[in-house]
RNA sequence: GGGUCGGUGCCCGAGUGGCCAAAGGGAACGGGCUGUAAACCCGUCGGCAUUGCCUUCGGAGGUUCAAAUCCUCCCCGGCCCA
């Protein structure tokens, strides 16, 4: 991508930008040369989940397209918590927990972000480095004496919270103020001259190009993508627990790999194009490659792979789609012992010895333990009442018990819930 | 600070002394149909246990044979007033 205003109608087509201050001013500044870009994300918990990997992405092609990205992880915004987008007020987090998140983190946009000592290499950026010693009077003079709390009760995440039963605090109405300062001291120390982030953000993205330009009267630029939606267009239940994280100690390479896979027909196309590098040429080949035979999911296939390697290496993403083939493929009694252990590495697991086999392990209780496959042993026993558990590919009875005789190759035993969670027992010869 | 209304299961929300593990909706989960899809249909949806038992309705006490429901105090929030 040489012509560097290419970049905008390469992430525009990807459907990539929802608002912008000035697209084309934006192109303009974008056409005489490099500049820098800052995407933030808090650190919520210690890991960042698919909704980040899309910033993380739109940062990565600033940096392939030669700009400058700077990743914010926000140790301080962290600690007062982003009304946006939220319907209640949120749980403070104490400062060891939100330091052991920031590292977490930082270590995960440095596999989307290149880090290494090159011009115009990234920069991996603490705002809690410049906030924790700003004084609260020079604060409220510097930062608050150029907002009218008008302009901040108008914001549509405030008025929402106004209107809630909840209300909302002090310490989260604040919160657009601690952003807008972030990108003021950004612009002032590593020339930040633009914020992306997605569209719920918008509003915290404007109040720092406005405070650019009544502090500095600099001229600082945004953008925002759309927010994930579900298929059918509708908001995205986001608090439910169905979120997709990029630490392989949350969601394991294969149920990444799954949950990619699972995308419906609908959303292939615009996944394609902003969750994976792939050329929009390329993208558009396998959507129509796709339209021709949908039942093929093809272009699944390769959104998860692609997806996968970026995230866990191009290894994990071959291995998930190896064990995939063998879940969703022939027979598992046929399987062979090193397809067993590729499966076995991708799937959650137990180990047990052959004492504890000997005399049979209830089902129920099996799947249970440690959630292995099911919240509580009432729920794993309903499922196996229902039908939706299967013992080595054989639909299990309810009350049965699996011994020595279920071991394949000696050594493991396949569990699954339902069509697609599955589960290993392994047994130490 | 005063008045007033409210805090129910993952979420929304009914329930105002026993028939309440608690209506209804959403989400989620299992089955059917399929393409590991969508839509649709059926079922499940606090926990443990083979009729049953245990823990839940902001928190702590109390009244009662019996409380999510009544009383007291406390915590939290909305609205109005100051």
């Amino acid at each position: 991508m040489t012509d560097p205003a290419a970049l905008i109608d390469d992430l525009d087509a990807r459907g990539l930008v929802q608002d912008c201050t000035d697209l084309d001013q934006l192109r303009a500044r974008l056409a005489e040369g490099p500049t820098t870009v800052y995407y933030g994300c808090d650190p919520t918990a210690d890991s960042l989940h698919v909704g980040n990997l899309i910033g993380l992405l739109v940062l990565r092609r600033f940096q392939d397209a030669g700009h400058r990205p700077v990743a914010l992880a926000g140790g301080a915004t962290g600690m007062v918590g982003d009304p946006s987008g939220r319907s209640e007020e949120r749980n403070l987090l104490d400062e060891a927990t939100l330091a052991s998140n920031v590292a977490a983190i930082k270590a995960q946009i440095g596999r989307i972000i290149d880090f290494s000592d090159q011009p115009g290499a990234a920069v991996l950026v603490d705002n809690l480095d410049w906030t924790r010693e700003v004084r609260l009077l020079d604060f409220l003079r510097d930062v608050g004496k150029h907002v009218t709390v008008n302009q901040m009760l108008a914001r549509e995440s405030v008025k929402t919270r106004l209107q809630s039963e909840h209300g909302i605090s002090f310490t989260e109405f604040s919160y657009m103020l601690l952003q807008a300062h972030d990108f003021l001291w950004l612009h002032e120390h590593l020339d930040v001259e633009l914020q992306v982030g997605g569209s719920d953000q918008w509003g915290n993205i404007l109040g720092g190009v406005d405070l650019i330009r009544r502090v500095r009267g600099g001229v600082a630029h945004g953008f925002s993508w759309p927010l994930l939606t579900a298929p059918d267009g509708t908001k995205l239940g986001k608090t439910t627990g169905a979120r997709i994280w990029l630490d392989p100690a949350r969601t394991s390479p294969y149920r990444f790999y799954q949950h990619w896979i699972s995308t419906d027909d609908r959303q292939v196309r615009q996944f394609l194009a902003q969750f994976t590098l792939l050329s929009l040429p390329e993208v558009e080949a396998i959507v129509a490659e796709h339209g021709a035979s949908p039942e093929r999911r093809q272009a699944q296939r390769r959104l998860a792979h692609e997806v996968t390697a970026l995230v866990h290496g191009e290894q994990a993403a071959r291995d998930a789609a190896a064990a995939s083939a063998i879940l969703f493929g022939a027979p598992v009694a046929d399987a062979t012992p090193a397809a067993l252990g590729l499966v076995a590495a991708e799937v959650p697991t137990r180990q047990v010895t052959r004492g504890e086999l000997e005399p049979g392990l209830d089902l129920a209780e099996l799947m249970a333990h440690d959630g292995l496959l099911s919240a509580s042993k009432s729920e794993a026993r309903r499922t196996i009442v229902q039908g939706g558990a299967s013992i080595n590919g054989v639909p299990a009875q309810s009350g049965v018990s699996v011994g020595l005789a279920d071991l394949l190759h000696d050594r493991w035993i396949l569990i699954r819930r339902g069509k697609k969670a599955y589960a290993m027992v392994v047994c130490e010869p």
